[in-house]
DNA sequence: CATGTCATTTTGTGATCACAAAATGATTTC
DNA sequence: GAAATCATTTTGTGATCACAAAATGACATG
């Protein structure tokens, strides 16, 4: 199994809603399930995903589970080994280096395209979810502190209404993701922080360079945890 | 039709090959076809491109051109519209833009890292592929061109090793090729100059700065042929 | 002649099947 | 007892099918 604790759903994908929706439904259906649980770190690095496994488990057939590991793994979420295996990639530190860079590089400069669609309200919403985080951090539920945490840096960059540099941010985040919540078993996730709150501030005053800097900074912060990580554990099973 | 001239390839994809080969190999080839297809502007933008179409068109089930189109889809390369159909994003301004940014925070910052591996044997190489794109452009052959552009560009970026930054720019590529082509359909090439010869200088003489500068310049000039057009054609048909 | 309607065709989707490659585990062999 | 071998099971892949949604084009209607 390639979950970390229980199932990605409880029952089938669709039962009781009648004759179904739009187009393709079971395919984004399975396509969320995925990739939050990606994101939200249920997926362990190096276990192997099968496509029948996961098709049962979502209780769909094996058709839309394998579009979606093929999507997933064009955006590096997933590895297609070369016997078709799919498989959750190990961090390593080469790779740990340019996911890096790749995200100072992009996310500094989404979230500063972001700032004139962010309004006070805006503002407001992600002092409530950078609440909610602080709360998790000392209960020490990663996997809640790490959907939050995505949803906090999303909200910002989404505004930006931007088709191209949003979608590369998000493989970038789902290549972390998992190695990501590894760590945060390990070392917990009472020693966090972030720069959310100058980051808020940065959005209330429409100070550009100053929310270039707050991301950038709350980038260098959450991954300085990880590198410190991996160079411990050379291939870490 | 979505294709410009004629097919993608004349005959069924495996044939005389004995009992086939690795796993996977039909869908390899399939995502071969259509990938090069699209960095070469073989699809039109906006053309609508049908799974069984393109199954017929490469003798092959529509099975493993379903992954390939999800597959490119999740890359940008290609866009599934509500209704399910498949087609080559257009370009619109905002969208050209953001591809202008992103290319220029990663491609330079790709080859500086790819400088170190680049040995003079490379810029030997790079010097060839130069050669051959001078002959192209006056001859105006615009999809070998495409083809040796990438190639030239590539050839730099792979020498990094990177896992990470080069699948992104990969993305960025398969997204403006497209619309590129369309652009040289309309002004020709001949007009177009490039700052390769800068590259290759750079290159030999190990000089990261000059690198990085040379790259920039090659894209914005590059690009900035295509952005006049985009602005004058507000949505191009 | 333009417009709305309806039958036909095309297309994407999800499911199932057959097959080969690979992983797994028991068994044999040294 | 460790290692190699072989039968079994699991898994990915490509093909095919049935179905519903959507596009297409003919036709009727104003």
């Amino acid at each position: 199994m390639a979950l970390r604790q229980s199932a990605l759903q409880s029952g089938p994908v669709k039962e009781a809603s009648g004759p179904s929706t739009s187009r393709g439904a079971t395919r984004g259906q399975v396509d969320n399930a995925v990739r939050s649980g990606l994101l939200t770190g249920r997926f362990i690095p190096g276990k192997a995903v099968t496509i029948r496994g996961l098709a049962a488990e979502l209780g769909v057939s094996p058709m839309p589970v394998r579009e979606v590991l093929q999507r997933l793994a064009a955006e590096n979420a997933l590895e297609v080994k070369p016997n078709g295996r799919v498989q959750i990639p190990d961090m390593t530190p080469a790779r740990f280096d340019e996911v890096l860079k790749a995200r100072l590089l992009l996310e500094p400069e989404l979230a500063e395209l972001a700032l004139p669609h962010l309004t006070s309200k805006d503002a407001k919403d992600l002092q409530s979810i950078d609440d909610d985080i602080d709360e998790r951090l000392t209960s020490g539920d990663a996997e809640a502190y790490m959907r939050l945490n995505h949803a906090f840096h999303f909200r910002i960059y989404r505004a930006s209404g931007s088709k191209v540099l949003l979608p590369l941010i998000d493989s970038l985040w789902l290549q972390f993701a998992p190695f990501m919540r590894t760590v945060y078993g390990r070392v917990g996730t009472a020693s966090l922080e972030d720069r959310h709150k100058e980051a808020i501030r940065a959005i209330e005053d429409q100070d550009g360079a100053a929310l270039r800097a707050a991301i950038a900074a709350d980038i260098a912060d959450g991954m300085g945890l990880l590198g410190k990580e991996i160079l411990s554990n050379a291939s870490g099973g």
